[in-house]
DNA sequence: TCATTAAAGTTAT
DNA sequence: ATAACTTTAATGA
């Protein structure tokens, strides 16, 4: 959890439940709250110019959302969006930026989480350049399973849907279908009843 | 080689 | 039931 929610609640966040694809702020809005989500999964999306999907990052229980928008003075760059159901905290920015003057752990763990994120955008962004789309499902698939424990080959359950995965790296459904095919043939992932095992 | 389109089967709500 | 997801096949850049 990125910040405890007793505390939150004590300088005087609130909670919001929403629905599935709700929309929780949009492209151009001027950010003015820090969300932290208590239950439910939320992406952060774009829509290129022909209206394909491209998702930049999936977030689920605990994890705060567009936080690296609240240091400084720039609208929203995307859509923050629910895909299940929702439980989330929301607090001004201004009462945000005041906890980090005054809690330097809090603080330092803010910092944590925007090198997580940013170290997953540098992870990401050269994986939209060039490579094939193997060689990106792979990427998405090592980094996602780097928070595992268990490291052996197909112990990770992949849990996302082809749909997320082609649109986390630029690719067409379709083609990141078959790549996880030919992944399959080539032992590189096992599927069991449409599951893709890492 | 990969995206796009269309069509159809499958799963989840 | 309906929507969302998965799959296959044909076609074109």
């Amino acid at each position: 959890m990125v910040i405890k929610e007793e505390i939150l609640y004590s300088v005087g966040a609130v909670t919001r439940r929403y629905g599935p694809s709700e929309i929780i702020f949009n492209d151009g809005d001027v950010p003015n709250y820090y969300y932290q989500i208590v239950t439910g999964h939320v992406k952060l999306n774009n829509y290129n110019d022909e209206g394909k999907e491209i998702i930049q990052t999936l977030l689920e229980d605990g994890q705060s959302i567009g936080e690296s928008l609240l240091f400084m003075d720039k609208p929203y760059p995307m859509n923050a969006v629910t895909f299940t159901p929702c439980t989330i905290i929301r607090l001004p920015k201004l009462v945000f930026l005041d906890l980090m003057k005054l809690y330097p752990d809090i603080c330092l763990n803010m910092n944590k989480i925007l090198s997580q994120r940013l170290y997953f955008k540098i992870i990401m962004a050269q994986n939209l350049s060039s490579q094939n789309p193997a060689a990106k499902l792979k990427v998405l698939m090592d980094y996602l399973k780097s928070f595992q424990k268990e490291q052996t080959p197909y112990s990770f359950k992949i849990p996302l849907t082809r749909q997320q995965m082609a649109s986390l790296t630029g690719l067409c459904v379709e083609t990141a279908i078959r790549t996880i095919k030919t992944m399959e043939r080539n032992r590189i992932v096992k599927i069991e009843n449409r599951k893709i095992l890492y």
